[in-house]
DNA sequence: ACTGGTTCTAATGTATGCGTAAAATTCAAC
DNA sequence: GTTGAATTTTACGCATACATTAGAACCAGT
């Protein structure tokens, strides 16, 4: 998941820096930092940094305080209920829409492409790339659902649980039947059936919610 | 809707005028101003301006431009689709939540109160106070909800629709019966009936958008 | 030792200046 | 007249310095 990208500016370098700091977990959650000690850690001034960590702010990876540093937004499980929540009513309403569209072969090859590697990952237990492919699959449903307000809010919700799902990649079981589920959606989409693609995505993650919440409390995992 | 709080940081201060010279329409939809013109503006040096910029890009108010100063984000009857289809959404869930919590009457007190002031303001057509009445019986609800990111996102809806919003207030029919749909939705919660619930306000938020959608073409409002 | 107020410190909030790169203008060649 | 390169302009990106203030440390009086 490291950021590679050569970013034209420091500020986009800084906002990429620090989502991989958060994402890889050497910014802890709940923890508290200080802008000049990130400044100096990215070797640059203080106000690329700011500006970086004003728009992280916006997608509510870290908190700034007034005179107190800049705190690692925590995630809860009350937070990853909420954010599910949120999928399910949005990416339900993209599918449906998608669905809707008579969208070509072609539009649905990216789907179908990361179905096929995620079971490929799920083959040969390779988590990550599990995970890579679903995030293009999620990514994918939204964005031909034609709602950019819903593409922008979904994968702001796709980051804040980012940390979370990285941790409870490895502790849930193995994802063996998800790829069935995403078959079906895409079917329901190609064959123009909105009703049915909505339904299928929105238990999608009414299930994927009770599960995640369950295997959080069940390792007391209270916060991430 | 003139936000007159005294901000204790410019940076606030600037965001506060900023947005009100937004909806005011006085930094039109779709036009060009430079940081420096704005900082002016405002008594000001850049920097606070700058931040403020940013934040609000969050929100979807402004585009920062490389070196092309700061767009005022214009607001187009797709935008107005999208924002009433996301709507509907989030505010059906809250609204089934809100009404899955069983609430006391205390608690739908403030909902109940926003729905009387619609109807005073409607009775002595009163479209300014009519339309902040409605403001707080939605903001209520969704707080009602208990969801806090879909309380932050309607609010971000709300406030990029409200240019185009206060237009369309006063080329709309008078609002009479919708304080009777409201009425309904608060009894619903009331009596813990979360299906029905939803479905009023999807149904609210579904019939006014289609209204909206025709007013805008019939008006020829292609951008706001 | 405890409490109240004062001083001090340190981190942020803000202003300012300079370097840079993109856009605009000019000018020359065709 | 048009095109394209060189030049100039200019607005922003960023660094830096200073002001402000919240919170810590400290001190004196009880």
């Amino acid at each position: 998941m490291s950021n590679t990208e050569t970013a034209s500016s420091n500020t986009l370098l800084a906002i990429t820096q620090l989502r991989d700091l958060i994402f890889s977990g050497q910014l802890g959650a709940g923890t508290d930092h200080l802008e000049g000690e990130l400044a100096e850690r990215l070797g640059m001034s203080r106000t690329p940094v700011r500006e970086a960590l004003l728009r992280l702010e916006c997608q509510g990876l870290v908190e700034v305080r007034r005179r107190k540093g800049v705190r690692i937004t925590p995630f809860t499980p009350k937070d990853m209920a909420e954010v599910y929540d949120v999928l399910t009513e949005l990416e339900g309403l993209a599918a449906a829409r998608a669905a809707a569209r008579n969208l070509s072969d072609d539009d649905l090859a990216p789907m179908v492409q990361a179905i096929a590697d995620m079971e490929a990952a799920v083959a040969v237990c390779n988590r990550d790339d599990w995970a890579a492919a679903d995030d293009i699959f999620h990514c994918e449903l939204v964005r031909l659902g034609g709602n950019d307000r819903i593409s922008m809010i979904t994968q702001i919700m796709a980051d804040q649980m980012r940390r979370a799902r990285l941790v409870i990649l490895y502790i849930r079981p193995a994802p063996m039947h998800s790829s069935k589920e995403h078959r079906k959606l895409v079917d329901a989409i190609r064959a123009g059936d909105a009703d049915l693609a909505k339904q299928i995505q929105r238990q999608h993650r009414t299930v994927a919610k009770g599960l995640l919440l369950q295997l959080l409390e069940r390792h007391h995992l209270s916060v991430l």
